[in-house]
DNA sequence: ATGAAAGCGCTAACAT
DNA sequence: ATGTTAGCGCTTTCAT
């Protein structure tokens, strides 16, 4: 029972018929050329018979369309970006398309090379949370008028789709929260990074303070995979700041790190020290105390990301469409971190 | 500047030579070719200047290698997979293959789906982690010379190479400790499935119990993407059975829910219940108070299916390697939600 | 030591 | 209403 690969001229001769018309019938021209019922009925009924499936590189080569999207995201094992992840591809899917994906590790140079791969492949369209460092890589896809959206940051000089949140309003709010509750030394745990959503965070959270004539704390810790690392820079940070009375983490890594770190120095949350994350987490609503986070709307992310994608791969190439570029709100999710207790 | 995609037409008309000297040169058949090393140089060297890159569409459809491994899960954003897809993707990418992949949700059809597509596609190679129900399709690919590899859980009747954790013995393993630690009535909230790994968590449970001669308390929840849906049967599971003293969660998920299960019960682990989760989790080691898990060994696991992948990718075709099953130990992390109080 | 030519499987402009 | 034909860009056999 050897399945031979069947082609298209297979089916052709089988059915005494020409390739043309046989490709016709199965990409829907039937009708526009006039293709008699009886026999588009015969070529299909056949076709599910045999099992027929078109070789879909051999299409992609002759149409220039590889029916396939590029996804790359800082970390597939984030959960935000692998909930991210998950909803893309499943519109993705739904639509036709495939997807292949790659972590960056916010490396420019691994993009770099990710880009060109993609492109090699001919991908149709790309979704990327870029790191710094790869603006003229992808100004070129662009230029060659390729799809871009770009989530979770923008990059400064590529103009482009783009899905964000508003960090800066976000951890402007969260800050004000802390605020209201009487705190006033509050610590800021982010990345030391020049992407734009960490930005937004920083800069949030110093109009906050500033408006209310408070100091800032800050800590900038550099990318780093090992979650080791990071609870070392911010054990070190707070044990040099020991009159803070909050923190604010600027990722959900962070936060995870943090937790731990505040754990090792026997810190009582939020007695000593008040935390609330940047992002959601299962482990944000069952630690104990249940800690206080800013949630990005993941769903409507992806949501708005794939539809700009599929909208501007379904578009003519002649008409240009304008970029959009928007902006979600986060909700911040009040628990026990941040409740004061004197 | 508009880049005009090159061809290796182009570069060979610029060069004055012919395709086929640029294509043995491309792809280093160059001495066996014996081509003057100068010309290789000057090749090489005007290919690097303008940049060509090989469209491997084309490639892909003269070679019928794409240099792409599917990869099939459960759920992308499951902790558990994704983080398998980043190790996969690493060592993936490392060694020129890309990855494309897509969440099954156990769906038997949706999976057939995925299958039929990524064959479409000519993926080289595929790794699954399948849903019962898919048996056929695994073997049509076998029996079309495909790599399969499976991990997580194997298929019955399906003979290909497998990478899996001792569920048995890791179960085995968990309820003793309850045991020893003076915990009766055990409860175990598993999936409805015939899945062989919940099937070997489950004997474990079992095969610990009967020696002891203790009762089963067993609820099997319908898999479902819904976390409150697990929530509920989790709560009803609990308040039908009182007198239970420790629960073991066959999934990670199952024990999130479960904790959030617990929580709105107002139960105290481990005073009213112990809990062991298997799968560990940020959040096991964070919660209050931390929760005993069984721990995969993540890494390994990734690295054992693709390096299996790899060496059949790489194998001459003709020579049949034979199956190889491995089967990884697992380690449990005892915290304090089984901590005996009394 | 290098090139001509065929062909992977498909689509679509151009016949008829 | 259907078929002929010419590629898409690459690899590879066979010639020279």
């Amino acid at each position: 029972m050897k399945k031979k690969k069947l082609s298209i001229n297979d089916i052709a001769k089988s059915l005494d018929i020409s390739a043309t018309t046989v490709s016709f019938i199965l990409n829907g021209h039937a009708v526009e050329k006039r293709i008699r019922k009886e026999l588009v009925e015969r070529v299909l009924k056949y076709v599910e018979e045999v099992g027929y499936k078109p070789n879909s590189l051999a299409r992609s080569l002759r149409t220039g369309k590889s029916n396939t999207i590029g996804l790359m995201v800082e970390d597939i094992s984030n959960p935000y970006f692998s909930g991210i992840a998950r909803f893309i591809e499943e519109n993705a899917y739904k639509n036709g398309y495939k997807i292949i994906y790659s972590s960056t590790d916010n490396d420019p140079e691994k993009t770099k090379d990710l880009i060109q791969m993609f492109r090699e492949r001919h991908v149709d369209g790309y979704i990327i949370s870029a790191p710094v460092g790869v603006e003229e890589d992808i100004n070129e896809l662009i230029a060659a008028g390729l799809p871009v959206v770009l989530f979770d940051r923008v990059l400064q000089g590529v103009e482009t789709d783009a899905v964000e949140v508003d960090n800066n309003a976000s951890t402007y709010n969260a800050i004000n929260h802390l605020i209201d509750r009487g705190y006033k030394n509050i610590g800021l745990v982010t990345l030391i990074s020049v992407q734009s959503q960490m930005l937004g965070r920083l800069q949030g959270y110093k109009s906050a303070l500033s408006e209310q004539g408070l100091k800032e704390h800050v800590v900038e810790i550099p990318f780093s995979k090992d979650q080791e690392n990071n609870i070392n820079h911010i054990l070190t940070f707070l044990e040099s700041k020991k009159d803070l009375d909050a923190v604010l983490f600027g990722t959900n890594y962070l936060a995870i790190s943090g937790l731990k770190a505040i754990k090792r120095l026997g810190l009582t949350i939020p007695d000593d020290l008040a935390v609330i994350a940047f992002d959601n987490h299962d482990l944000f609503e069952l630690s104990f105390p249940s800690i206080t986070a800013i949630t990005q709307p993941i769903a409507e992310i992806a949501n708005e990301v794939i539809t700009i994608l599929l909208k501007k791969l379904n578009s003519d190439p002649l008409v240009t469409i304008g970029n959009q570029s928007v902006v979600l709100p986060t909700s911040m999710i009040i628990r026990d971190s941040t409740k004061k207790i004197k």
